[in-house]
DNA sequence: CGGAATCCCATATGATACTG
DNA sequence: CAGTATCATATGGGATTCCG
């Protein structure tokens, strides 16, 4: 078979579900479509990702890099400097979560509609 | 083109990142793979996303009401009965996160390797 | 520059009780 | 049964300050 069915993520105790609360997420989202261009810098990563606060950022970074999804690279420089990158696995999910984004782009105007609908039908 | 670039999910004033704040996001990507097979009552619904509380449910199914993506069906009996399917706009949703729920069912082994790894690392 | 550490507020989520 | 209302708490997230 093509997948392993050990595991569910509708299963409340299945440990897949923690990997997908984590991956199910704006931020990470952004952070990981933001990282398809390649390796990049904190800041650089951090103008990319439009809006995102540091801590923010370094949270969800530090997430990913305990997740194996994310590389660091710290360099010993003054200023210093710290690249990002995605990691094989990484790379993996990098086109689930590029479809989120990019369903997202696509389908804005009819959602933005169904709102609207949605708000003046009460 | 095969994609309006009016839209960007990474600039924050963008309409689009209010939608994939909601697409991106736990309990939308558990309710949408359960609704997947097709429509089902609130209870049922409830039983398969196993641990959701009702008002998380509730909650998470009118914001994909107001969004267009699923419609709800209340009929007037007694007891109440409601179903809730997915619209032709959720049914174009499904296909992402469903791939979302299958990476994190996929990789869980090396995602928990991966934090072990990182864990003892420190 | 890339954080780490704080403080603090907003929102998400959960438990419980109640109702059409 | 499928909510709604309420309350309590956890978590998310932003602003600020300090440091190597």
């Amino acid at each position: 078979m093509s997948h392993d069915r050990t595991f569910d993520v509708l299963t409340a105790t299945c440990p897949s579900r923690t990997s997908l609360a984590r991956i199910a997420n704006k931020w990470t989202a952004m952070v990981v479509i933001a990282l398809s261009g390649g390796r990049m810098r904190f800041g650089d990563l951090r103008a990319k990702v439009d809006g995102i606060s540091g801590k923010v950022l370094t949270d969800t970074l530090r997430d990913l890099e305990r997740d194996g999804l994310v590389a660091r690279y710290a360099f010993a420089e003054v200023p210093p400097r710290v690249e990002y990158e995605l990691t094989e696995l990484g790379h993996t999910l990098q086109a689930p979560l590029r479809a989120l984004g990019l369903w997202a782009e696509e389908h804005i105007t009819e959602v933005l509609a169904a709102r609207e609908s949605y708000d003046s039908r009460r």
